[in-house]
DNA sequence: GGCGTGACTTGAA
DNA sequence: ATTCAAGCCACGC
């Protein structure tokens, strides 16, 4: 079975606590692919239907970038104001505070 | 089989 | 400090 590039996203996206976000780089420099971060973008976008939480991966400045592939702009910062992470400009309020990164959590 | 796309990141000017 | 430009790799047509 050859688990594809995006296999290893969901699983590390699926790994992330309610409440906490992540950054596409983080998880591309979890994979070893730093420069590859849009991948993981891309990875998302087929991550509908997944049971992937893609609605807590932002980029790398908190941003709700992804917002608009979710099929209305609103649902993304819905779902995380409904875990407890406050919006605010379409941005994480605190991201820092909430940012969950695999390299540290899952200490490599 | 080749070209373009894409929810980003980092580095340099 | 901010703004511009290039890079990265897999999938779709």
């Amino acid at each position: 079975m050859e688990y594809s590039f995006y296999d290893n996203v969901y699983s590390i996206v699926r790994l992330i606590p309610k409440g906490r976000v992540t950054s596409y780089g983080a998880i591309a420099k979890y994979l070893g692919t730093t420069g590859s971060a849009r991948m993981v973008g891309w990875a998302m976008n087929q991550a509908h239907g997944k049971n992937v939480p893609a609605h807590r991966v932002v980029n790398g400045k908190g941003l709700l970038t992804g917002k608009h592939h979710f099929g209305t702009p609103y649902i993304m910062q819905k779902l995380l104001e409904n875990e407890g992470i406050e919006i605010i400009n379409d941005q994480v309020s605190c991201f820092k505070d909430v940012f969950w990164d695999p390299m540290i959590e899952l200490d490599l």
